[in-house]
DNA sequence: CAAAATAGACCGACTGGTCTGTAAATTTTT
DNA sequence: AAAAATTTACAGACCAGTCGGTCTATTTTG
């Protein structure tokens, strides 16, 4: 794995954990154990530009995770499934993950307008991603209920992180079904 | 007003804004325009100690609007007024404030546990009131359902300042019947 | 007077970023 | 193919500015 991939790694991570601001670019090259050279070669823009590669390979990472859960199955098997990924993450961390691109997307209108533009990418290709599989498995309305559930998961993930207690995440699968049949 | 509530005023505005780690003391000073050695003097404890209070301070004013929202109003009518509010929060601010909640507890994990505590605290009081609510309005399994209702509009708030598009929240309106009838 | 509050100089640590330099690759020229 | 020139990548000392925090001195209040 080359320098410039581990670089956008491990700043994914971090940032998951810290958000923008917590995360500083020489707590980043300390993790990856690269000098400062090798970042402003890579990254000449600096802090900004590789945070926003950050966003879009971390969205990423999670869309394939959750394509794996959903692929395959049945609408409320693969939705279950979707919410027990971020369930696992959420206990594997001990609650210090939070939703990769959340954690930036609630200070982006303080930051550079390009970090905003890549986060609300990487949650409208979730979301189209969703509104498709809904689409394809014949549910009705599929666009504005896949709205709703990334609303509705995306809520439970960040009072679940902040509650240290999942049961918001698994309150999901119940309530799930409501939205479908609506 | 007081130096002291002006501090907590104004650090909880910020915060808002940039959560914990991107608010500094010296741009809080700057702010209120009050020496350093004030905000030492009426926190010893340094900036977890102010900002642990401007989340209650912010907290508390916001659980107040979401109080005069509902209040007297029908179950569907008073939801819809607390929506409203927090679509006002957005647009005034230019999407720039965040859940003043959300903003500092997507990092919790890795600050001061008491800070956590104090936000837990907070979503707990929100939450709590609005269970009420529905229990007084004969709502059937208030605590859950005002659960997943905080959820969802949890979810709608990040969504909608993430994309800059209150879409989000509008939806929930048209949901949240699903979710009372369940 | 004493206590509370204001005031800000000052501290070391750390911030993101620049700069100069070296060492491999890669390409160009002969 | 060998030599020369150029580009890519790594490396880290260094910079001005800011961080959160301490400390002492002064002013205000009761």
């Amino acid at each position: 794995m080359d320098t410039r991939e581990r670089l956008v790694e491990t700043t994914s991570k971090l940032v998951r954990k810290k958000g923008y601001f917590g995360t500083g670019i020489n707590e980043i090259l300390k993790s990856v154990e690269v000098p400062k050279g090798s970042l402003y070669h890579h990254f000449p823009k600096g802090k900004d530009e590789l945070i926003q590669e950050a966003i879009l390979y971390g969205g990423e990472a999670q869309m394939l995770k959750y394509g794996n859960a959903l692929r395959g199955k049945g609408v409320e098997e693969g939705l279950n499934a979707m919410i027990d990924v971020m369930i696992e993450e959420l206990l594997a961390s001990n609650f210090e993950d939070a939703c990769p691109i959340a954690a930036v997307a609630l200070a982006s209108g303080t930051i550079d307008e390009r970090i905003r533009k890549a986060c609300d990418n990487v949650f409208k290709g979730w979301q189209n991603s969703l509104s498709g599989y809904l689409e394809r498995r014949g549910v009705s309305n599929a666009e504005e209920k896949s709205q709703q559930l990334y609303a509705m998961f995306e809520g439970a993930y960040v009072l679940s992180q902040a509650h240290q207690d999942v049961k918001y995440l698994l309150l999901q699968k119940k309530f799930m079904k409501s939205i479908l049949e609506a």
